[in-house]
DNA sequence: CTTGACCCTGACGCCGACGTCAGGTCCTAG
DNA sequence: CTAGGACCTGACGTCGGCGTCAGGGTCAAG
């Protein structure tokens, strides 16, 4: 049994194995443990073990730092995500981060906004 | 007459009121000039001056700079701002952009959505 | 036993949009 | 004449999210 290419134990992957499902680099997943944002295990021989979650926790990292957010961001967001729930000052940051959101996505808007003005003025002047 | 502070002449600025009208600081508005998103004359003694239309033109760039474009990219766009015509390359370089942004958008919008689920899940499980 | 694929820990490099400090010039007011 | 404010040119510092290199373990296959 055990066919599959190496498995150390059921629902736990080497640090490769995640970078490859997760579409991201082996390095960008130790900086994210560095950052708190990841758990991870141990092997005997210091090797990494993550839980078959971190691949859809990863995908959710590129997400928000694909919208602007840092790892501090994350970070805070986090412990709201795993306990389900919250206490006032997290619930305040939660509102506020989403509030920054939206402020991104208008600039964004606008800056479309502008660039189809440009768009259309030049596409009608070739 | 000319009691306005130290007007040097009709429709043209020192830095420092630019960067008060629009907000920015000295610096900012001299690594503009450095990145040739702006023009500037010097006096017989080496200041800066700028036309009015500087600080409408550097208030664009905060928006775009917000919007997540670099000094580049601006600097690209810049030419068919100011002709108001464009060759081929220039308007295929401008629906990339557009396209671009697009896909930001679509980033910031489903990082609010996952932020909404989390903020909908903990409001009611306080 | 050796090879090769993975894994590890530092630690330095990079890019972009400025901040900041040093040292000097210019100009106007008192 | 002097003081102060605004301007100048380098040039180095910063922060974030990794890339990348150096030097070294681990472990299953041949």
């Amino acid at each position: 049994m055990s066919r599959t290419e190496h498995v150390v134990a059921a629902g736990v992957l080497k640090i490769g194995e995640v970078a490859e499902r997760a579409g991201v680099s082996v390095r960008a997943l130790r900086y994210y443990e560095e950052q708190g944002l990841l758990r991870t295990v141990r092997t005997s021989a210091g090797h990494r073990l993550f839980e078959e979650t971190a691949v859809d926790r990863v995908q959710f990292f590129q997400q928000l730092y694909a919208a602007g957010l840092t790892s501090g961001n994350i970070a805070q967001l986090l412990p709201c995500v795993d306990s389900g729930h919250t206490d006032r000052e997290q619930r305040a940051m939660l509102h506020e981060q989403r509030a920054r959101l939206r402020g991104r996505l208008d600039d964004v808007a606008a800056a479309i906004a502008r660039l189809d003005t440009v768009i259309a003025a030049t596409d009608t002047h070739p």
